[in-house]
DNA sequence: TTAGTAAGTTGGACAGTACAACTAAGTATG
DNA sequence: CATACTTAGTTGTACTGTCCAACTTACTAA
């Protein structure tokens, strides 16, 4: 099987016609989380061993297919992320891939590119020893990213950006229970400006998303109803975005 | 080279730690125009050679990425299209991948897909021999595809018909020009529902997207203007959908 | 001249956001 | 214990853009 499939080339694979070379396949992932009112993005540092393109810098979490262990790339993606945080059902969505002659050293390289979202209480259990969160910076991140990760990355902050404007992604950024100006208050950072609240709140609850559970959000003032999402979480779409600052 | 990227295993990759099976991988397109008053798709019948997964069967356009001529993924896409139908710039968009063990007979692969939207006067000439449109029906087509090609079929309709509630897509499968009429109606066909004639022509001529040529569309009735899309021709992303039917 | 048809315009109803002022419910302070 | 402060949440008006429907315009055909 490993034969057939791999760079060994059997005869039966040259009597498929497959006896070229093959691209290196990954699987890479841009894990987004809040802290300190900050969206964060987890990167890993890569090893030093011999051939290690890239050693000591930092990248996305990810890696090769394995073709004995991964059934599909979202697999892939899924355990990847699993082995890097602990998560195991996070919000997953496929951002695109990447694959040029030039972006890996090794060779013609292709990865598939995932974003997750996972809530700030998540974050900071159970992270893997070389894995570490970062604050974005507007589209990029401090450190200088290995490979074509900066250009991934930044793909997914578009991304993320852009949903944002009309779709309850940010809802998956939360814990299981969270106040209505808590929510708002990750779209703004998320989004780097301010929303209106009433039309904000409208929106919010008009859209079959949460529901409120019967308590409320102590604090030093006015307390807040705490909600959490629908079990059908299924992320929501606006008819509209939110009106562009100008 | 090729032995160092290759199915070869040379030394090299030994010492790179590059020894392990690496999945196959192809790049699919999924071509729409319209036709008829229809959306269509092309679609190209499979050889019948030795070990030819689905025989004769249709599926999209597309294939290995060829390591030694492809220097991108998109590029290799651009090549593919190019070869089946003769147009060189369309409206291209990365769609998707699918990658799994199974979806195809000669083992691990994953596909890197694609989107095209071409106009009908391209979609007409210089079509490859073993190439055809058909139209689609719902989300599919008539006859059976390759691999998981329905599938990917599928998302890119999806996709498509998503895209165009809130952008300007359709403007690329249009000819050169072409009536507020003719680029509504090809919305129409797209979504599959009538849209409102004074919402659509406000929403139209608001964007920087279009702009009149000093001609009129002659006809059995009221000339209409004729418009072509401006130079500097990027999708334009509205901030609302249009209505939801109910 | 008249009927027919499709292009294009106009105006009122409606939905949802923007903006801003307001009320409500708690804590902290003198 | 009253008052100030802060944040939660509401209310009302303006505005934008769609929905819906009726209207005018420009042409062909009979």
């Amino acid at each position: 099987m490993a034969a057939r499939q791999g760079q060994g080339g059997g005869a039966a694979a040259r009597a498929g016609g497959l006896d070229f070379p093959r691209p290196l396949t990954t699987v890479d992932i841009v894990i987004f989380t809040i802290r300190l009112e900050a969206l964060h993005v987890l990167l890993v540092r890569r090893g030093q061993g011999e051939g290690e393109p890239f050693p000591d810098a930092f990248a996305l979490p990810g890696g090769f297919v394995d073709v004995a262990k991964d059934a599909d790339l979202e697999a892939c993606a899924r355990r990847k992320l699993a082995e890097k945080t602990g998560v195991v059902s996070p919000y997953l969505e496929q951002l695109g891939s990447w694959g040029s002659a030039h972006r890996d050293p090794r060779g013609w390289s292709a990865t598939h590119a995932y974003f997750a979202l996972i809530p700030a209480s998540a974050a900071e259990a159970a992270l893997a020893a070389d894995a570490q969160w970062f604050p974005l910076a507007g589209m990029s991140v401090k450190p200088k990213l290995a490979f074509d990760h900066a250009e991934i990355l930044q793909a997914a902050v578009r991304r993320l950006r852009n949903k944002v404007e009309y779709t309850s992604l940010p809802a998956y950024l939360m814990p299981e229970e969270f106040t209505l100006p808590e929510l708002q208050r990750t779209y703004e950072i998320v989004l780097d400006r301010p929303l209106e609240k009433s039309a904000f709140r409208t929106r919010m609850l008009s859209a079959d998303l949460i529901e409120p559970v019967a308590k409320m959000r102590k604090g030093p003032n006015r307390p807040a109803q705490l909600y959490r999402l629908k079990a059908a979480a299924a992320p929501v779409y606006f008819a509209r975005t939110f009106n562009a600052p100008e």
